[in-house]
DNA sequence: AAATCATTTCGATGATTATCGAAATATCTG
DNA sequence: CAGATATTTCGATAATCATCGAAATGATTT
């Protein structure tokens, strides 16, 4: 993964709504969530929505297909282990020292919540 | 981790000089590096260094501490791993659909440069 | 094709970010 | 204490970002 992608990524990231955004569209799952029904869960007026939701495509992280008059959005979970990959990589010594064999084993799927 | 700081830590990575930044301190290990170690290698005005790193430590992702006139800055894995974390587990359906297996079994101890 | 619904684009505005020289602060050396 | 070195703070400037209403675009329904 190219360091200017990164750059992109985390800093499509890096915001409060766009963060709840793409945590919300990974708990959405492959069905993905239409641009109308993200505004309404985040309480986001549309067009700023808008915007946050083109700077996240931009970065790869997520994508739109057209249903009927929605655009339904996804989260790219390929982008996002490139991400993770990277860091773990690039910025956590060698990948032993951050992100403890815990971390990857995770939660138990009961653990995440329903959404 | 809590979602500010999160965002926080996102941010001062979203840069390309304070991403470089970070993996050379990655790389540097505990002894860390020179503020002006830093601006050299970066090739950054000693000014420009001083903003990124007080961002870098304002996310707690980087500390200073002092040794006769220079400020050795030091990177805080712990902070990196509460970062990646917290990716995996709220970011990455639940752990195991980003960050395959083999990112966290992750190189051998060895290819760490001492430090 | 007209009315309607979903979403984006446009334009304007205020806020934050990145950059860098000059001056200030802290530490060491003689 | 005076001079030298390492780094930060200050101040100014240009660039990018976030926000949101209004208008435009696309798709559906009748």
């Amino acid at each position: 993964m190219e360091s200017e992608t990164v750059v992109r990524a985390l800093g499509a990231l890096a915001q409060e709504h766009r963060l709840a955004l793409f945590r919300l569209l990974v708990q959405a799952g492959p069905d993905g969530l239409a641009a109308g029904a993200i505004a309404g869960a985040l309480g986001v007026p549309a067009s700023s929505l808008s915007f946050h939701l083109a700077q996240l495509t931009g970065a790869g992280l997520i994508a739109p297909r057209r249903d009927g008059r929605s655009l339904i959005y996804t989260a790219d979970y390929a982008a996002m282990n490139a991400l993770v990959g990277f860091l773990m990589q690039n910025c956590c010594g060698g990948g032993a020292v951050c992100a403890p064999a815990a971390a990857c084993v995770a939660e138990t799927k009961d653990e995440r919540k329903s959404a």
